[in-house]
Order: C-alpha cells, then sequence, then structure tokens
DNA sequence: TCCACATATAGACATTTATCTATGTCATGA
DNA sequence: TCATGACATAGATAAATGTCTATATGTGGA
C-alpha cells in the first residue's frame, strides 16, 4: 500500500509555480497546449516537459483533438489528494506514529 | 500576491515521501527528533535535513525543552493549504486562465 | 504532395536535492 | 568540570530538476 509513497510524485509534481498555475488553469476546461503556453514566458519544449510530468503523476488527462492535445485535470485525483491530506493531517488510531511508540517497529 | 508561488515551496517540500510520512506522524502530536528517528532507517543528519525543509516552508514548528526539541504540525498551515487546494482546483470566475481567453495578459 | 502548425524528444547544462561521514554546539547530569 | 546525549552544520557526491536550442513527428489544408 503505502499512500505516502504513492502520493510523493503528486506532491512533487505540485511542487512548481509554473504548474500550481497551468492545474488552477484547467480548473475551469480543457485547454490545449498552446493556449496554456500563452500564459507563460516559457519555451513549448519546457511546458511539454511540465504536462509530461503533470500527466505521468496522473494530475492531468490528455487527448488528441486534431492536430491539438486537450489537457484537463482528472478530477478523481484531485479529490483523492483533498482527502489524502485530511486523513494524514488528522489524528488517528492506526497512524504509523503508534507503532514507534509501542514497539519501535514503524515503517 | 502570487499564491502559486507562495505555494510552491509548501508542496514540494510534501513531495517526499520521507517528509509526508513525518507530517502524518506529527499529527498525533509533537515528537522530538529522536522519536521520529526511530521510525526510519536513514541518519541523524538526514533527519536534520528533512526537519530543517519542513520548518523552513512553514508545515512544522520547533521548540527546545530542555536538551529535545520538539517538533509539531502547523495545523493554520495544514488548513490554509487545504483551502488552496479547494480554490485552485475549483472553476472560479477570477481564475488566471480568464486573462488569456480575454487579453492574452496573463502572467 | 508539400508546407505550416502543434507537440514531443534529444542533448546540453547549471542548479538543486537527498544522502552520507565527520565535526560542532549546547544542555544535562555525575 | 567533564562526559554524554540531542541536534545542527560542513563538505562531498551522485542523481534529479528545470531550462534552453535543435530537431523529429504527426495532422490538416492548399
Amino acid at each position: 500500500m503505502e499512500l505516502q509513497k504513492a502520493y510523493a510524485p503528486v506532491f512533487k509534481a505540485l511542487g512548481d509555480e509554473t504548474r500550481l498555475k497551468i492545474i488552477e488553469m484547467l480548473s475551469c476546461g480543457e485547454l490545449c497546449a498552446c493556449d496554456i503556453l500563452a500564459c507563460f514566458e516559457i519555451t513549448q519544449p519546457t511546458l511539454s516537459y511540465h504536462m509530461k510530468i503533470l500527466t505521468e503523476c496522473g494530475l492531468v488527462t490528455s487527448h488528441k483533438e486534431g492536430s491539438w492535445i486537450r489537457y484537463g485535470n482528472n478530477k478523481e485525483l484531485i479529490e483523492e489528494v483533498k482527502k489524502f491530506w485530511n486523513t494524514i493531517t488528522t489524528e488517528r488510531e492506526d497512524c504509523i506514529c503508534k507503532d514507534q511508540k509501542e514497539v519501535n517497529a514503524c515503517e
């Protein structure tokens, strides 16, 4: 399972100002790369690199539409991130810290 | 303002499995470094490095208590992260994408 | 068929990250 | 006062990151 291991790449993808802005832009609906590019002062390959990171971690989906590629947010994962953040920031009986306190057998 | 710029370092700090686990452990209450260290297979200086990243981005607080340092989660920032995530993943009238669509004057 | 456009890939490069070992600092207790 | 324990800092290093330029790929239209 190891939820932390699964979500670390998602948070890592979000750890960049440009990518946070892209997620915000896509909240209003799908956009193609050229629409997104127009909002930043980066080159097209650099944007392509950022889109790859966002799609590979699952936060953003893409599908071809003619010669354009439409990007959109993955609302399921966005919701899961919310739940995960709630989970790890709330005191729980099965928190990994309990292992350590009792039998020193964490991780 | 530039909220994305302000929050990027917070998400970057969370983009690491070890640090996600530390946040989870601290959800149950304050711990000193040695308690945390016992849960991981890393050296003490490596943990110190991770704690520095977590405290510098504001997610974790620390205060001395004798020769120990007690670390705890910053619940205000944790709540703000939640709100920020909600904000950027919800369609809004003042989304940065609107600028682009109308006057191509975004950031 | 050929050109223009949208996007991806390759390669280079400077910077940052995560980890270690060795050592420093500071508080506590004998 | 001196040793010990808790934590931080310094320095080294391999790997990852973010950016660029140059080039490739694929689609649509004249």
